[in-house]
DNA sequence: CCGCATCCCGACGGATACTG
DNA sequence: CAGTATCCGTCGGGATGCGG
């Protein structure tokens, strides 16, 4: 591990990451590119609209991900990726890998601890 | 992106990064080995004899760090990595780079905003 | 369709004091 | 030295209702 604990700037990432609905938001965005307000809420299942509003928000703040309002009615919003965004992906993919590992080893771990 | 949201296991690895303390503790570990319980306190400037009972104890339950107790007069207690731990070094390391970037941007909009 | 305002609760984390 | 125990404030996030 080259990384100086004392310059550590992992929380930099952390912070834009935790929140409960982000990183499955960021996955969406990412996968299917723009989306509608109401096409996230719809692949979400569980979020309340205050929530969404609120993640969307935090995201958009940080640059993470781009708000366009078109001028009618009724409203139409999309949501987008930035180009700074898309460089979380490699942090998702990690993540991803290790919670699929993790995910197996919970697994190997119920079965060490029914057979006994 | 190559990761379907539905079966996205981002949250596990999250959920186990996710505390205020934890990623230093990790970083210290991985950077320095196996140490002493007031090593890492005072390592680790601000943190509470609490929160670093705790946070060491979460990380233990998930196997990503291991506690060695000697019975002896005065306590000592040794915290090390596991192995299954350090393979949560890629996340780190991805989180630090992203975090050094994130700080020169910040940087920069922050020069940006005061030239103005 | 999209979002804000309000109320509410539980978890996280800080401060402090006490033990083997 | 390496913890527990207790109190307590803050904040994330859920439920609900209103508004342009």
């Amino acid at each position: 591990m080259n990384i100086e604990p004392n310059s550590c700037r992992v929380e930099d990432a952390l912070d834009i990451l935790v929140g409960k609905w982000k990183p499955i938001i960021l996955l969406y965005l990412l996968k299917n590119g723009t989306q509608r307000f109401s096409e996230l809420k719809r692949s979400i299942p569980g979020i309340s609209q205050k929530m969404l509003t609120n993640q969307l928000r935090e995201l958009e703040n940080e640059d993470i991900i781009q708000r366009v309002v078109y001028p009618q009615v009724p409203p139409k919003v999309e949501y987008s990726i930035t180009e700074y965004g898309k460089s979380l992906e490699p942090i998702l993919h990690a993540m991803h890998e290790w919670g699929t590992k993790h995910t197996f080893r919970k697994k190997q771990k119920m079965n060490e601890w029914k057979s006994k």
